[in-house]
Formats: C-alpha cells, structure tokens, sequence
DNA sequence: ATGGTAGAAGGTCTA
C-alpha cells in the first residue's frame, strides 16, 4: 500500500498538477495540506472519477485538509482532539481497510507554521505539537499500525536546512519546535524518509520567493511517521522532487511510503 | 533594512 502526503498551496490552483501526478505515482492514500478552501469547493468529483473515496475537512481561505483513499475508509475523525475552541482544519484521521492486507489508520495533519517566534503564533504551534502527542499517545497504546503524514513545519536536524544558522530563530527550527517534533518521533516512530536514506538531502519544499528552487535552498519539512507495528511492514519512501520543477508548482513536493 | 512570490480574497493575511 502506497501512501503519499502533499501540502498542495490551493487545491483548485493545483489540480491538473496532483492527477498528472496520481497517474504516474499511483498512490493508495493521500493526505492533502492546505487545500485553502471549503468542503463545498473541494473538487471530490475529479478524484471519485479516478476511484478515490473523499474526505474533507476544508475552511474559508487558509489551511483545510483532505484524506483520498482507493480502499475503504472507517471512523473518519475531523479535527485534533484536545481543544475544543481550536477551530482550525488541520487534521483529519480514518482506518483504511484494503481488502488484501490488515488495517492501517493515517493520520494526516498540517502543523501551525508558528512565525513570527516567540509570540502567540508560536505558542499555539507548541500547544498544537502538545496535542499531537497525546493523539500519537493515544493510539500507540491501541498497538496497531497507523501512520502520521503531513505537513509538520518542522525542520528535524541542521542536514535538513540549506543554511542552518540563518534558520536558528524561525519557528520551524527553533529548539523548542524540534525538541516537541522528536518526543513525538521518540514515543517510538520511525521517520519513513530517513529510513529510507539515512545520509541523504531530503528537502520537501523550497519557498517562491528568492530563487530558492534554482538555488536548491530548500527545507525539510513533510514527514511520513511510521509506528512500530507499520514500521515492521516498511517497504520504501520516497520524496519526488522533480514536481517542484513543473508549471505552476507547489512549494511543496509529495512525499511518500510503501507498507506491505 | 527591505523585499522578493503565491494564493484566497477583494482587506490584508498567511506562508
């Protein structure tokens, strides 16, 4: 089972964009990050017409998420549990049930970005990761695969920044955000891009402004956690870069994992 | 020190 995460910057911008790239990476399930829209607006048609079950947790303007699968969905969960005045989308969860294979839950989010740091953007970001924690919590007890995938603004380690000291003070590097990132990751997660290439570059999004694509100067951010019991069905994971080369691209490029 | 780009929106705000 392919499973794939994408923070797509406007879905209905991105759309011819994400099904050239679903004919060709062919993935299972798909979680989507900042669709920037409604549930009303979120083009469902298209993705049924390819054999996707749909599920969406939209807002006016900024963030929302969605959850596509080929297999059927069970329980589907719209929101992160934990505060009830957080009326953000940024997280949606089901149980996929294949046919040919045991369950697996995904879990797809979209951290808060938290700049300017410190102030209360950054605040609500480390009470959100505090949140994040106490789901991923949750359901480890439960000892069954499930996989977290998403746009988590984090950036885990120096080799996953073009330019570590200019980093230092952004919200997505800060000592505060990575230490939160690996007690999560701690708890007992395997970073599916990491297993795949311990060593390598891996960057997963490199910003419009400056010329950071031609540069290189990208960042790591989207992530793919694996707990234990999935982790035991690992395969491959992968980022596919050459998206953010195409027209009219996404700043962000899909990254995913095989799970047998 | 500023601004550079992109998107939703039709103000600026977010990233």
């Amino acid at each position: 089972m392919k499973i794939a995460t994408f923070n797509v910057n406007s879905i209905n911008v991105r759309l011819p964009r994400i099904l050239e790239w679903f004919d060709k990476a062919k993935p299972d399930v798909v979680v989507l990050q900042e669709i920037k829209c409604v549930d009303e607006k979120f083009p469902a048609l298209e993705f049924e017409d390819c054999g996707y079950n749909v599920e969406v947790h939209g807002q006016k303007t900024y963030n929302g998420v969605a959850l596509l699968s080929k297999f059927p969905l069970d329980g589907v969960a719209r929101g992160l549990p934990g505060d009830k005045d957080d009326d953000q989308a940024r997280y949606i969860e089901a149980l996929v049930c294949p046919d040919d294979a045991e369950p697996v839950r995904v879990c797809g989010l979209y951290l808060p970005n938290g700049n300017p740091a410190p102030g209360p953007k950054y605040d609500y970001k480390l009470k959100w990761m505090t949140r994040l924690k106490k789901r991923a919590q949750a359901l480890l007890a439960d000892e069954e695969a499930f996989v977290m995938a998403g746009d988590f603004n984090v950036i885990p380690q120096a080799e996953d920044v073009y330019d570590p000291a200019g980093w230092a003070e952004d919200a997505l590097f800060r000592p505060e955000s990575r230490a939160a990132f690996r007690e999560i990751l701690y708890l007992g997660f395997t970073d599916a891009i990491r297993q795949q290439n311990p060593n390598g570059v891996l960057y997963t999004f490199w910003d419009y402004q400056r010329g950071a694509w031609e540069k290189d100067h990208g960042i790591r951010i989207d992530h793919i956690l694996l707990s234990p019991q999935a982790a035991d069905r690992f395969k491959a994971a992968g980022v596919d870069r050459k998206e953010r080369g195409k027209e009219k691209p996404s700043d962000h490029v899909p990254v995913w994992v095989e799970i047998a």
